[in-house]
DNA sequence: CATGAATGAGTGTTCATTCAT
DNA sequence: TATGAATGAACACTCATTCAT
């Protein structure tokens, strides 16, 4: 027979309700939503717990978002312009190396638990709002014709060595998606060791591939 | 939000209750289980739609199976069997060409419908059930030490030419989960099109790549 | 993740199904349905473990009783037929002495387990049978009848003492009813020692009021 | 078996949510709680029923109990708490006429509809809450000890006459007991007629025997 | 802006009962 | 007679959401 909160009136201190400005809440409100969702999926996820996490009341979500719908698609559309790739600073590379340093390093490096969070509820829950689907998988697709581009220019500009890698670049970054995957399904530690150990394979292997003879 | 024609009396034929062999049924279930769990996760699926895609009550899910836990992991192990890669049938190739075609295929032709089913549900839902999580990560194990066996041979004997890539060779693989993942977020038409993409400039790269100079 | 018997196929040893004769297979039921019906009240009680305790299957219990409530019914009429007190045996008495001694001791002798059961149920579940409760309450009225007959006749024949008690004895089997209601509220032990001590006092309360001077 | 009319659409007038103090609601509740459990037993009193008796939703319910068993635990307790013998006032009794007198009111005039109740939901309930029936058991007991006493009191002062009955008083107690299980056996009417010949003769019958020689 | 009380629609699960064999 | 598969109706309980304050 455990009892809720709701059943003992006395549970906690009872916290004066504070008022704060609603830009400041509601980033209270999807950071604690973040958490949940990603750890339980958007049905599991449960506005309760979101808004005990974040210090609030139940019904005051509902006077920052229209619905959980929309807080979940508010959360995503923050989370994946939060962490659009930077491609611009790449522009200017000389040397092959130099080249699979920064592409290395900056992908890698793009692996927070962040980027990690929003492609797992991409693929979760995906379904739910296709139009930010189709905006990421388009956000994507122009990553990938910038990058393959970049790589074009360098190979004309004989700095890196032409290859079938080099035709369809994506496939240079395949180790990257595979090393969220291994994030989302190991726990950290283990899936730490794995990555950097595909990190460092990654990084020989394209040095020796780009490299110009 | 749909609404069932409960209005109109005569909108399903009433089906007279039809009796099958357990297993007959247990297999019925399971397979609407399946596309129940892979488009909405564990959570959002419900028993009620699951019962109504398999034409039966909901109360006699509960025949086959002890509780809706039970029903996945029992979909999820049956799943796993099924789709468990198939090695042994590489311990003789003699070339690199040959080595890398039936690779390739093997690896490609696994991207079935049912085993991105079992990746995107373990991905999503491999929390409920770490046994299985693990027993799915330890079969992984092993075949990429199996795969690494192999190809260490395979450059003892002179057959492919070592690199990065054989070092270690999990790298190899990552265009197919790649692929795997292009399948779970994209819808069918692009996926194919992207994976068919990948497929051909993998085996372009690991053509070059192994072929012994 | 609990299964089910019905989930494992093979947990026991798959009875072979026996055919008896309907009288003996009714009486299985209704020994185990006592036992459950007991135990948890109407309710409470399911017909699969009445079933499991009498060793057959469900489905079997409704071809010897019309559903769960006429399983009931029959099984208390059975047991209130069975625990009728027999006061015919008392008609012969000579003494205070022997009158107080029998009915103290076939009072406390029908206090059986059965007696306690019917009790039981006939206070917890009466409402759903009230014409057995109606029954029952007559039945009570008539011993009731008879036994204040019996005593005023001992009294007319100067056998036993006159007093408040003898003009309205149903107050001397108080006692008795105390007793009972002891032993559905007490657990075993405790209750058998308080109504021992109980019985004694009655006992001796008896004599002292009913011996003549 | 009577049906709601549904089909009516305006058969009850949609009240209007009306929002309650928490106490009182949570009264409310307890109060139609009572009645179902009382009428039913706990296993067959349904949520639903007690919802649509308190004149709410049931989901109005759990906002102010855990569950079930918590709604019945409060509500035995809180019958307990009020119910309780008060034996303080008859400590100052100067004649046997008064002791009976006091005591025989006190004791027919706590057999209230409430205590009815919780008398019948101890025996029927009982083993589900141990810890209330425990310490129900116990108060019990403890009045029967102070009872005891001041009975032993009265008689070593020669204020009422020792018999078998002053030696084991709870023998004395014994048409209560058997007055409430009237109470719970038969229907009012015809347990208010024998309650009050038992009350009568139980006056009588102490009078007799506790007056001094 | 903030909240606690309130609710409709839904969940997974159980159960007495029926049907086909 | 006996049973295992099947089901409709109910149950306790949860949840996203609304309303009154």
């Amino acid at each position: 027979m455990k009892k809720k909160d709701s059943a003992s009136p006395r549970a906690e201190p009872k916290k004066k309700r504070t008022r704060l400005a609603p830009e400041v809440r509601r980033q209270q409100i999807l950071d604690a939503a973040l958490v949940e969702f990603n750890a339980l999926g958007f049905t599991a996820a449960s506005i309760s717990k979101i808004a005990r996490r974040a210090g609030i009341s139940k019904a005051n979500i509902y006077v920052h978002f229209a619905n959980k719908d929309d807080m979940f698609e508010t959360l995503l559309e923050n989370l994946m312009r939060r962490s659009q790739g930077n491609w611009s600073r790449m522009q200017d590379v000389q040397t092959a190396e130099e080249f699979v340093d920064r592409l290395i390093d900056s992908a890698y490096d793009g692996l927070t638990d962040d980027t990690i969070a929003i492609a797992r509820l991409l693929i979760t829950e995906g379904h739910r709002v296709p139009h930010l689907l189709a905006k990421w998988s388009t956000a994507n697709m122009q990553a990938r014709i910038d990058r393959q581009a970049l790589v074009d220019r360098l190979v004309a500009e004989g700095k890196i060595q032409p290859s079938p890698l080099t035709e369809h670049f994506s496939l240079a970054m395949a180790p990257v998606v595979y090393s969220a995957v291994t994030q989302m399904v190991l726990d950290k530690e283990k899936a730490a060791g794995e990555v950097q150990a595909v990190k460092d394979a990654h990084r020989k292997l394209l040095s020796m591939l780009l490299r110009p003879a």
